[in-house]
DNA sequence: TTGACGCCCATATCATCCCATGATAGCCCA
DNA sequence: TGGGCTATCATGGGATGATATGGGCGTCAA
């Protein structure tokens, strides 16, 4: 498998450790990247992370802002200095720094998301109240699609 | 056979554990994935899985919608944050997670169902519930197309 | 010194692997 | 055509290994 998948409940240590899920760690291995590429999400309580997947797709974002305009800035300073590049100790493990804790509100549980290219940590409290949401509005989503294709052209998207 | 059809009754093992039909998992080997791809359907207490050809319609839906756009996120979430690839062992079984068997209401067997693409498992009573609502569904929509074609032209729909 | 961090080892739980058994269906041969 | 054989498949249980998690110790820097 080469993408993040599925999502998993683990537990910070007394160090304030904690284990990449060991699927998870299999992805990065085959992206060759070494340690776990970690930033604030940009308008989310949580953290995105990932490897060179995840890196090439800030690389794009912020290349297509012309070089010393304002949104480049902002965007490297909201992705690049804010990120960290976490070391992944021979456990799996990774320490997460505090400013990140803070702004996802992780306290002693997180859970690691699977978004296929990425992956996002969450405070397992308001991952529930964020899938709900994204499950209730992906599910008007394909009844607007299915009622739309059913009475005009197919949109591709079958099912 | 490279598509999945018909529809078989397997029950869960104590460990939880439960066979693909021999048949599917031809088609996933055909197909080339190895495990069995797997995330709750998105308005139905069931649940779809399949392989490449299941990830291929997953990978085009998000694709279509633009990096960081809120419906790229949300679809990620909902598809990948919620799914599971399945390890199939050698007698070919599997073992749900328990937020799956939750979602499907699956307790000691299951019922797949061959969908084309993809295949879907069942609670076997939600299925029988859901097959006769489907059938007087069809059967109603056969009549008005009956109606309608021999005032006018074929379809062409099948079904 | 003290605290943070990296490295090493220990352990319990769970998943995976491996082997065994019973049932069924298809095939071969008389 | 009928009977027996065999291959395939679903199912069951024990053993082994991986993984998450906890803790000890040394090192380096403040």
């Amino acid at each position: 498998m080469d993408r993040f998948v599925s999502h998993y409940v683990l537990r910070l240590d007394a160090k304030g450790r904690v284990s990449v899920p060991a699927s998870f760690r299999a992805v990065l291995a085959r992206d060759g990247f070494d340690g776990l590429y970690c930033h604030p999400a940009l308008d989310r309580p949580a953290l995105d992370a990932g490897g060179n997947a995840l890196l090439a797709e800030i690389e794009t974002l912020i290349s297509g802002f012309p070089p010393y305009s304002e949104q480049r800035e902002q965007f490297s300073l909201a992705l690049y200095g804010t990120s960290e590049t976490l070391k992944i100790d021979c456990e799996g493990r990774v320490v997460l720094t505090d400013t990140h804790k803070i702004h996802a509100g992780i306290k002693d549980a997180v859970i690691f998301v699977g978004l296929g290219h990425k992956l996002r940590i969450w405070e397992p409290g308001r991952f529930r109240a964020e899938l709900t949401e994204a499950t209730d509005k992906v599910r008007a989503f394909k009844q607007e699609l299915g009622t739309r294709t059913a009475a005009a052209k197919p949109l591709g998207a079958r099912e």
